[in-house]
DNA sequence: CATCTGACCTCAT
DNA sequence: AATGAGGCCAGAT
């Protein structure tokens, strides 16, 4: 499978289960570009397949979102992660980091190891 | 061909 | 702990 960059982000942002998210610099890693972390959102923002790529599953590392214009428009993936059944923590209180939204990487962290097809039990 | 930008991450102060 | 600057790779001008 001489998948490309993009081909192996697209596989592994799709094998990102439900109520779980992963971060753009783990999914450049497994895509091949431990560095390109960047690149992953690129990848992501040509979206060439929408609705069969769950790009809304991919965060910052700090559990932040996009700044909203992605996913057609602001709080758009924080709704689409709630629907998952994702966690977020609107304490912006002494959480640190963005003073908005961010996600419980501390419990939807995705492993980069569970496969979608099993959905670890 | 060269230059700038970008859905990011990491190092240094 | 928080802030600032650099690097990475590819696309666009």
């Amino acid at each position: 499978m001489t998948e490309g960059f993009s081909q192996a982000v697209y596989r592994i942002v799709s094998s990102i289960p439900a109520g779980r998210v992963a971060t753009y610099g783990m999914v450049a890693e497994l895509a091949g570009r431990p560095r390109a972390a960047r690149m992953v959102g690129g990848v992501l923002h040509h979206n060439p397949e929408p609705g069969i790529i769950p790009c809304h599953r991919v965060v910052f590392r700090d559990g932040s979102v996009a700044p909203g214009f992605a996913f057609g428009g602001p709080g758009r993936q924080q709704a689409l992660l709630e629907r998952e059944g994702v966690r977020f923590i609107e304490g912006n209180d002494r959480n640190a980091g963005a003073p908005g939204p961010r996600v419980d990487l501390n419990a939807c962290l995705w492993d980069g190891r569970t496969d979608a097809t099993h959905s670890q039990g």
